[in-house]
DNA sequence: TGAAACGATAAGTAAATACTTATGGTTATA
DNA sequence: TATAACCATAAGTATTTACTTATCGTTTCA
């Protein structure tokens, strides 16, 4: 179809007004220059799209048919535009997150400040393993990663904007509950329940107890935090967590910290996206607004055990 | 919005094939072709439709909808494309039709026949008086009217199809029933039932009479020809009609046609429409049909009583 | 590390587009 | 019947469009 939207628009307002005339002022043009554009538009089409008898015109059958298409052209284009329109602010649009398992923690309660304050902005979260959230960043499905801890091999743009310590934690009647300043000497006689290797915490934490030629005992391996909460409560050895994990469980004293020295193990959390990536207002503003605000939203737990 | 339906359809072409130099190669065209108009139709836009990220191209969030829109609108230009198409040809289309009430008893098997030929062509037709297929013609609102006697005052082309004997009816039981040869004078013994003033065959009845220097007594005026018949039957007077209304009845025997002299009155029926249509190719499929066959389709009762 | 693939940019151009004004022919209308 | 309303046509033109080829810079991958 040779057709422009030109044309397309011109015969609109024709057919509207039942006139080259009319439609000519409406769209300040000559009259001619309607005659010419629905001529033009005629013979692309080949078939005639009015009929003049006497001082009327009206439109033929084929006339009935554009003159529909047209409009819901106008219509689908009118409204796409409308919503371009939004995207370039931050009033609408998608915003596409994907975070680490154990920030599953806090992460929703990010999402739900912000989602409250955009409410015309869908919010899309990813809750995954390490290796999901990489293969998010190499497909580039989402607009920014929340992680502990970025990958080298990515060239990746990370911010850190919150603090992530990592705790031991323990049954709250295990010997050493309530004790102060642990040795980490000490430790390596308990027994510990840990992430499954690869993941972040699991990564961390072997680099800090290598760090202290320290070697500990695994017991078992689970690969989510609320397992090895399970299992630390149910007495079958200590934890390392990262302590965004355990308000509940504090609060309830199902679990204790154990004040162990040099810990915690401090490390941050990070908004993480590929080096280049340019991010949509919507992307941006919930970029600004993590960095500025998580603080305040999200008060975890005193460390006071 | 400023955009082109090239633009939209480069795009398209882009952002299904995720390749500048993919889609340049789909549409014939040089690779810096395409770049430069993504370019203007970003720039039109006013928003970034794709995002590069190394080597590959992903659509942002903004390209997602108007891909979706240049999908719709594409489509919508397609369908509309091919309805023309078949508008140009009798395969598809609407015929509205006017006839007089009179012709509703052969009208709908001429079209009948005419539609069972042309499955995709949808019909209308409209049943009305004299008064309703004037306002038709004024207000070009039907492709052609039936009718069985064009007014003068408006500019009309009218060509006759096939004949339309009016003709004396009676009830079987009744004294001139079966007697040959009745004058016009021994009509005039008679009351008759008779359509309203201003109907086709009232004025061609009246002209009709007066030509031949009579004058009958009219019983009552009915509106329609069922009336008429139905008042026949029920020994009210005699009635004209058109033969064409009593196939029916004749089969029946629960009316006769007289046999008058110099009767029956011939009329025709007539296309009609106004001076300088130009009729749709269904619509000249049907007049052709019309004209040309009508005949063998309705074979209406022999005169013989 | 070097070749290949990809898109961006620059410069140039033939063609078309989208108008304009002027004018002519019909058709209603007062 | 004159006039006003309406659309068609003709001729002319500035602008824009839609390309092209040539070249460059970056990224990926063998």
């Amino acid at each position: 179809m040779n057709v422009t939207l030109r044309q397309l628009r011109v015969f609109e307002a024709v057919g509207r007004l039942k006139s080259y005339t009319r439609a000519a002022e409406e769209l300040y043009l000559s009259q001619p220059g309607v005659s010419m554009q629905i001529k033009q538009l005629e013979s692309n089409l080949g078939i005639a799209l009015f009929e003049q008898l006497g001082k009327k015109i009206f439109l033929t059958e084929a006339g009935h048919e554009l003159y529909q298409a047209s409009r819901i052209v106008d219509n689908q284009l009118d409204e796409t535009e409308q919503i371009l329109e939004d995207l370039k602010g931050v009033r609408r649009g998608r915003l596409m997150i994907a975070v680490a398992s154990t920030a599953n923690y806090f992460a929703p309660r990010l999402l739900a400040v912000f989602s409250a304050r955009h409410e015309a902005v869908t919010v899309n979260l990813d809750v995954t393993n390490r290796e999901g959230l990489i293969s998010h960043l190499e497909a580039n499905d989402s607009d920014m990663v929340i992680m502990g801890l970025p990958p080298q091999k990515l060239e990746l743009e990370a911010e850190a904007f919150m603090e992530n310590p990592l705790v031991v934690i323990a049954p709250p009647d295990h010997a050493l509950a309530g004790k102060k300043a642990i040795t980490i000497q000490r430790l390596q006689e308990e027994t510990f329940i840990m992430r499954e290797p690869g993941s972040g915490t699991r990564i961390a934490m072997e680099r800090f107890f290598a760090e202290k030629r320290a070697q500990l005992t695994t017991a078992m391996e689970m690969s989510s935090n609320e397992a090895i909460k399970q299992a630390v409560q149910a007495g079958l050895g200590l934890g390392i967590v990262s302590l965004h994990t355990l308000e509940l469980e504090l609060e309830m004293q199902r679990l204790v910290v154990l004040d162990v020295e040099s810990f915690p193990i401090l490390r941050h959390w990070y908004i993480v996206q590929r080096k280049g990536k340019r991010l949509s207002p919507v992307a941006r503003a919930f970029k600004d607004f993590v960095l500025e605000e998580s603080g305040k939203i999200l008060q975890y737990p005193l460390l006071r055990t």
